[in-house]
DNA sequence: TATAATAAATGTATTATATACATTTATAAA
DNA sequence: TTTATAAATGTATATAATACATTTATTATA
């Protein structure tokens, strides 16, 4: 580096940069988060997002992953940024600003054993505890976002097992949406789509006559996904 | 703080924060955006965006405002977080990321002294020139969401002046999509939004007939923005 | 083995919205 | 008075959204 650069890049302090994961999770019922109970200070037995500093080797979104992955266990998750939170005063200890990032996994492929080790817990939206910092914040943020996606992509596909029913599907954007909607429009919506397989299983978990379990074609759903339609519900 | 505490924030080497400014801005022509011609090292003589280092005592937001004022002379400006760019090489000078916001002004309002004072220079999207480092995928990406965002919001109206023709709006709407409207159509479309009121006058620089100016209803209009339209063109 | 109970699956008519498309109008300049 | 030009307007058609009730497949029970 040249002098004139150095004097460039001195001329700013020293900024923490971390990233906080908002995990959500589906469970057939209900949308759920995964926040864990703090076991060192600062903030030690307070709920908190789970996230780290961002080390010098790795992007801002590969800190994202490994921390996910440090806590769930998986990799190749839908992960997306939500926002900076970058006010001066937001975090006592230190001037740090942090990158919500907001994830959406299967969460029956999580290694529990991980997520145990880790203190980590999932909650329902509307029991999440009081969390540190700006955390409450990144949560309402997310949800918003959340619903916002689910508008105009089909994003709620990540959060499904591969095989799935029509009902569990409607639960899912019920639990997004927190309202009903009617069962025969949205079976039409979602076939109309073009994107599910029909199999030739069914899952009888939840009644005598049993539903029919679906997959998504992953190439027309990429092939959606990129034209960006309008899915509305 | 605590020495337990220290350690927690130690952990972190630094990382340089800084932000960049995608300005838009429209001529009643087409969508134009505002970068510069560095005068000092790094990237002497190359065309850049308008950033800055976050300050200390300066919220990251607060940074882009700051740097949105320096050049524009204008506050109160409609800005929003793109993304964050946190690639571990993105620059070579030193570890930094960038926080992508992109603003919407109205040229008209803008103070030309200081713009030109800095060296910056409005170009079409056609003829941007090539940008340093990762800027031209921050301009690229900033396009991505405009037209999204003006797919749910009426966001144009921060682009145009406070008085304005109909045919002026579909020049901007053609402009941000690159493609034509129907002008009967995007018409009844935007008057079906009943966010505009009528005035008596008329502007007759480009027809004999004149069209009609209007204005836009705040009142109205933010009711539409929070409650989330569907303005699809 | 017949019956009851239950969630899953299906269809249609109505309304609202989106699209395609051609003519008239107001005005300034010639 | 005529000409030229962008602005303004309406309607018919197609597509998508909504509202709404019955039948079906199956297991468990009588």
């Amino acid at each position: 580096m040249s002098t004139q650069q150095l004097d460039y890049y001195a001329a700013q302090d020293k900024i923490y940069i971390a990233t906080d994961c908002i995990i959500f999770g589906f469970d057939n019922h209900s949308i759920k988060l995964l926040v864990f109970k703090r076991r060192v200070a600062p903030f030690e037995g307070e709920w908190s997002l789970i996230g780290s500093f961002v080390k010098n080797n790795e992007s801002v979104n590969d800190a994202a992953k490994r921390v996910l992955t440090d806590i769930t266990g998986l990799q190749n998750v839908f992960m997306k940024q939500l926002k900076v939170y970058g006010e001066v005063d937001r975090d006592p200890g230190a001037r740090c600003i942090t990158v919500g990032q907001y994830a959406l996994i299967r969460i029956e492929d999580q290694d529990i054993e991980l997520v145990e080790k880790h203190g980590a817990v999932w909650h329902d939206l509307d029991e999440m505890p009081n969390l540190v910092l700006d955390h409450n914040q990144l949560v309402s943020d997310a949800l918003v976002q959340l619903r916002l996606k689910a508008s105009y992509q089909p994003i709620g596909f990540e959060l499904l097992p591969e095989k799935f029913t029509i009902p569990s599907l409607q639960r899912l954007y019920e639990s997004i949406y927190q309202k009903k909607f009617d069962d025969r429009n949205f079976r039409k919506k979602i076939i109309a789509l073009d994107v599910l397989t029909k199999l030739d299983e069914k899952d009888k978990s939840t009644s005598k006559k049993g539903a029919f379990l679906y997959k998504f074609n992953r190439k027309k759903y990429d092939k959606l996904v990129e034209k960006g339609i309008n899915f509305k519900l």
